[in-house]
DNA sequence: ACGATGATGAAC
DNA sequence: TTCATCATCGTA
């Protein structure tokens, strides 16, 4: 089978050409010197220019840091106080935009997918790669355009026209 | 349908 | 320094 760990290059562009892409590639964890890989399934777009549900509608906060720290950067944050998610930063550095991991195989729910893979504040603001514990892979894995469905997304009511924006990609069963 | 639970950002 | 808000989930 062939496996290629995606590098800086394949996250350095726009959110909505990376958020699509990354259906069908696996997201690999490691810890307690295991290897734990699932393809991902479904994806969220934030970011893309004055997207007012993205964390970076304010400019640049503490919390918000990683996003403008260039492609391939980890975004862990805490939302509701309870739950932990996850996003991979694309695009160029100082030009905040981030994939939300929504959905594994087997694992739907973005908190749900963390508390799994033991992801937390530890792994924000570090870049995806072996030295991390948190990289994505392509195996292979070919997705066809009639495959993705696209939606709006979950949670971001409040966003005015940005919440009706399809921004949510789904990877069909 | 709703409560848990705490960091965040904006107002005062 | 206070307050409403939240990229959610489990239980009812």
């Amino acid at each position: 089978m062939r496996k290629k760990v995606l590098d800086k290059k394949f996250f350095d562009r726009s959110v909505l050409e990376v958020a699509p892409e990354l259906l069908g590639k696996f997201l690999v964890r490691k810890y307690r010197g295991h290897e734990h890989a699932s393809m991902i399934v479904e994806t969220e777009a934030y970011g893309a220019a004055h997207d007012k549900a993205s964390h970076a509608r304010s400019g640049k906060t503490a919390r918000n840091a990683p996003m403008f720290d260039g492609p391939g950067t980890i975004y862990v944050y805490l939302t509701y106080g309870m739950h932990w998610l996850l996003n991979l930063v694309v695009d160029k550095k100082e030009y905040p935009s981030a994939v939300l991991i929504r959905g594994l195989e087997g694992v739907t729910g973005p908190a749900r997918l963390t508390k799994k893979l033991q992801i937390g504040k530890g792994l924000n603001r570090k870049t995806l790669g072996k030295a991390s514990g948190l990289w994505v892979e392509d195996r292979g894995v070919v997705i066809e355009k009639s495959d993705i469905k696209k939606t709006p997304r979950v949670g971001v009511d409040y966003a005015g026209v940005w919440a009706k924006k399809p921004y949510r990609f789904v990877l069909k069963k």
